[in-house]
RNA sequence: GUAAUUGUAGCUCAGUUGGUUAGAGCGUCGGAUUGUGGUUCCGAAGGUCGCGGGUUCGAGCCCCGUCUUUUACC
């Protein structure tokens, strides 16, 4: 993996970049829809690629080892090969879905115990096994195994829990460069900053993460129940550590506002469930606000979805065919609503990158921010 | 016509031997959702208990009349 970083704005932090990966080039700063089991929710490969113009997915660590499991993906040469996307996958670890979701976890040096959500079977993740797993996933970015501190953890919680992600990375590290991507291409291994609300433990673990000189770095445990003044706090003190020279993806983030103000603050990647599951339910993210689809008064309200939107969507289903959708409990709702909240999601990161190499970022965004954030 | 049966929220229905402010599901309306347990979660509005009279301290529940639903018989 390869990172040209190809300008930065003179008025802030942020900054335009392209990353180069054996499975293509990614334009940053980027958003990277969520395929938690390797499909984006409701939505064709097809129409992320030509329509919502996605050029790296996510996939998940945790969901893929449950199912289809292992044996399946290495027989099916890979996830690339096994989902038929053939640009950029980054794979979460599943240390976020081992808290979040699993039964009857256990905490131990060595790793984490836990139960599976599905069949409440007994695993156990360590650093070891899980960069064992995403090399067998065969994702271009991996991410290390780490525990995401609870947004409201107490100060000395958060210093054990960032020891521990700190052991863990070493050893993540290690494993990673005992071995090798299984399918022929190359895989970069991103370490992850974590250290909750607290700046000096957010300053220390971005220096250890930095001194490791990684292909690229994160910032997680963010988003994660602590005020969004917090979050933004946070990002500024952990990028001001971690080098320029590399991409900085922030895990889990967020709404359209969340991402123009930490693109601001020097911020290349994201990734969110929020324009694929708040479109499930009904909501929809535009140039001009947000808007609740089965809300009554889009009834009789026959304008195109999104008269700006960039995906065929938008363009070619009203408001009132759409809300007809939801209502009646239509798949294609879902459909629709993922495919326009993810393009709006891509068209608002790829115009960040035109305004940034523009040199008009700031002002675009102090323009365009509280429309994005409206409710209507 | 006779006998039985039914009537409670927009819909389908609970509601104990009569006992505070009559409930549920669905629907309607609104909100939530941040490294996804694949139609989720939370909240709100909405009823003169068919109508009229009576008994009772007190009636959705008991009595009378009337209208109504369904069924059987003549």
């Amino acid at each position: 993996m390869k990172f040209e970083l190809q300008h930065t704005d003179a008025q802030s932090k942020a900054r335009a970049g392209l990353i180069t990966t054996d499975h293509g080039q990614i334009e940053t700063p980027i958003f990277m829809p969520v395929g938690t089991q390797g499909a984006v929710k409701a939505v064709h490969m097809t129409e992320l690629e030509s329509d919502i113009k996605a050029q790296i997915i996510l996939g998940n660590t945790y969901h893929l080892y449950l199912r289809p499991g292992l044996d399946i993906l290495e027989q099916a040469g890979g996830l690339h090969k096994f989902n038929s996307w053939n640009r950029p996958i980054l794979t979460d670890s599943g240390g976020f879905q081992v808290f979040s979701l699993a039964h009857n976890r256990k905490l131990t040096e060595e790793g984490a115990i836990f139960r599976s959500h599905i069949d409440g079977s007994k695993h156990m993740f360590t650093p070891e096994r899980v960069m064992d797993i995403e090399r067998t996933i065969g994702a271009d970015i991996m991410m290390v195994f780490d525990e995401c501190t609870p947004g409201d953890a107490d100060y000395s919680y958060a210093k054990k829990s960032l020891a521990l992600t700190e052991r863990w990375l070493d050893r993540c590290i290690t494993r990673f460069n005992d071995t090798e991507c299984k399918y022929g291409y190359t895989q970069a291994l991103f370490p992850i900053v974590q250290g909750c609300v607290y700046p000096d433990l957010r300053k220390r673990a971005a220096e250890n993460v930095a001194s490791k000189e990684a292909e690229g770095n994160a910032i997680g445990g963010l988003a994660v129940g602590e005020p969004t003044e917090k979050m933004y706090e946070m990002i500024e003190v952990v990028n001001e550590i971690l080098p320029q020279d590399k991409p900085r993806y922030l895990m889990g983030v967020g709404t359209p506002a969340n991402l123009l103000e930490a693109i601001e603050r020097g911020v290349d990647m994201f990734d969110c469930i929020m324009p694929t599951r708040n479109g499930r339910n009904g909501q929809l993210f535009t140039r001009y606000g947000i808007l609740n689809m089965r809300n009554k008064k889009w009834a009789n309200d026959f304008s195109p979805i999104d008269a700006e939107g960039r995906s065929f969507v938008d363009t070619l289903y009203s408001k009132a065919y759409l809300r007809h959708l939801f209502i009646v409990n239509e798949i294609l709702a879902l459909q629709i609503a993922s495919i326009h909240n993810l393009a709006f999601y891509l068209w608002l990161v790829k115009e960040a990158r035109t305004q940034i190499i523009a040199g008009n970022f700031s002002n675009w965004k102090k323009y365009i921010l509280e429309d994005v954030s409206r409710r209507i």
